[in-house]
RNA sequence: GGCCCGGUGGUCAAGUGGUUAAGACACGGCCCUUUCAAGGCUGCGACACGGGUUCAACUCCCGUCCGGGUCACCA
């Protein structure tokens, strides 16, 4: 029988969840969905100093957002807590006394000070960074003198002095290291509390994780956690490092690249589902038949981890968005709408949820109409405008275009107003023959009618299709926005004409 | 700088020792059309470079270059 598939997504809460790191708890969720395994969340908490405030509910707020549900872990509990790092202190304890016991890891009472010299050094002789092995081997006595003098060590892990030590990756195959390059690394700090390695290991092992699926920049911390392994007698788990996301202009992404966090992305206007397929693209592909838009159902069901790209990914903001506006196109209409909610209360399009209920169905055809046309949330509710509130003004292009390029539009207007006031079943079908009609009797072009008409209703030059908008605003504000252009029209000229 | 991982169009990304080297986004054009989208068709555009190995290399090997990661009492 296989070993229970077991993975973990473990953050530190230094801040936000940002799409790399979302990447990462994605492919997790996917590969235990697939296998019908657990996936834990940890909270890698042992650095209080780095901590914020609020980051915690930020990332967990984030990961639920996003769909990305787990099993064990913070507001869930399960049967290998505490999960957070903080709150395992005698896990770490116990673990570090086996190793030092056993003469594995010793004392090391060198201070930060001496330790920054000597890399200094080591740095300006181009050698590559590594302790010393100054107190590696201390005496008994010594080590118990110092102690005496209430000296606070540190505990190095003693490393082989050569020979190599091969990772199996998932992803990348084989990777050698030799032991040269790795020196003795703390794994207990002068505080008491695990440095990360070594809380890793031992919280991986306690936590049963079958399958250790992180980021690439961790694949220099495996030889080192692998030698943990050792050290402690623990079955090896999976590794798989995943290649890192990308800035634009292939550095490391950061604020000055703008959006990054799943927070960000979620202001912009994006979609959980738009965002959980981008970054299931970055990094993996499909099969061709599957094509890209993918729910994570199908996805869950084809994914593999040695289909993986191992080439770091530049993420690309115009495909996240057209992906968006893709899913904002088949959303189901009242989630959409649940969604535009927030951005049309932010846009001042309605005073707040009271309202959205009250014109719930009315927001719906309209949102409906306007759906394929936008990307984003925030374009959508934007779009919404002159369906809630007056036309206050005319684009400036339009005016030229439609109200005074054309003698008499004003004309043209009143009497497309007029056959309007005379539709009973205010419908498509109905106001679209009204126009029809009087454009076949005047002989015109249907644009002429059209276009001048559209601003008047819109105040834009943009719109859904003109009969579907004059629907959605009824026969009364329709009548109402023509009169107010051919009064706009009229006024304009003679002001012209004054001057 | 040492070590590690990478390098297919601008971006994502298939792919094989012999292919016309997929597809998607973006970009250009056309169709549809009341505008804008959507949709359909179409075009532009790539195997980093240099050596090998081989009948044959984008694919395998070596080197160079480029990018990234990492070398903390951070995780």
């Amino acid at each position: 029988m296989m070993k229970q598939v077991r993975v973990r997504f473990a953050p530190s809460p230094t801040g936000y969840l940002h799409i790399g790191g979302a990447r990462t708890a994605l492919f997790n969720w996917l590969f235990t969905r697939q296998n019908n395994g657990r996936f834990v969340l940890r909270i890698e908490d042992t650095d209080s100093e780095r901590l914020k405030e609020d980051s915690v509910k930020q990332i967990l707020d984030s990961l639920k957002w996003l769909g990305l549900d787990w099993d064990e872990g913070p507001g869930k509990g399960g049967d290998f807590g505490p999960y957070y790092q903080s709150q395992r202190q005698d896990f770490y304890a116990a673990a570090a006394e086996t190793l030092r016991k056993s003469g594995k890891a010793y004392y090391c009472f060198c201070t930060e000070e001496e330790l920054a010299k000597e890399r200094e050094s080591q740095r300006q002789k181009g050698l590559s960074l590594r302790y010393s092995g100054k107190c590696r081997d201390l005496s008994d006595a010594k080590v118990r003198e110092r102690l005496a003098q209430g000296l606070k060590p540190v505990l190095r892990i003693k490393l082989p002095v050569s020979g190599q030590i091969v990772v199996r990756d998932l992803i990348r195959g084989a990777v050698t290291f030799q032991y040269e390059e790795l020196d003795d690394f703390i794994i207990m700090k002068s505080n008491g509390l695990p440095a990360y390695n070594f809380a890793c290991v031992v919280d991986d092992h306690a936590m049963k994780i079958s399958h250790v699926i992180r980021a690439e920049e961790h694949l220099s911390n495996t030889p080192k956690q692998q030698f943990l392994y050792e050290a402690l007698g623990y079955a090896l788990p999976q590794f798989a490092h995943l290649s890192m996301i990308l800035a634009p202009d292939r550095s490391k992404l950061s604020k000055r690249h703008g959006a990054t966090s799943v927070s960000e992305f979620k202001d912009l206007g994006c979609l959980p589902e738009a965002i959980i397929n981008y970054l299931t693209l970055l990094g993996w592909s499909p099969s061709e038949e599957q094509g890209e838009i993918l729910s994570s159902e199908q996805t869950i069901s084809s994914f593999s981890l040695d289909k993986v790209s191992k080439t770091a990914a530049v993420y690309d903001l115009q495909k996240l968005i057209w992906l968006n506006g893709q899913y904002m196109m088949k959303y189901d209409l009242e989630q959409l709408v649940a969604h535009a909610v927030p951005f049309l209360m932010q846009a001042g399009i309605i005073s707040g949820e009271l309202e959205a209920e009250q014109k719930h169905d009315y927001l719906c055809s309209v949102i409906n109409v306007l759906r394929a046309r936008v990307k984003t949330l925030p374009e959508l509710a934007e779009a919404c405008r002159y369906f809630f509130q007056d036309v206050v003004d005319y684009e400036e292009k339009g005016q030229k275009k439609y109200f005074f390029k054309q003698e008499d539009v004003e004309t043209l207007l009143a009497q497309g107003r007029e056959r309007l006031a005379k539709v009973e079943d205010f419908d498509i079908e109905n106001t679209e023959k009204a126009y029809r009609d009087l454009i076949e009797e005047l002989q015109i072009k249907g644009g002429q009618l059209i276009h001048p008409t559209r601003l008047a209703l819109t105040g834009r030059t943009v719109s859904p299709g003109l009969f579907e908008v004059m629907v959605l605003l009824g026969k009364e504000r329709c009548l109402e926005r023509l009169a107010q252009a051919i009064r706009f029209i009229k006024a304009t000229k003679a002001e012209k004409e004054e001057v």
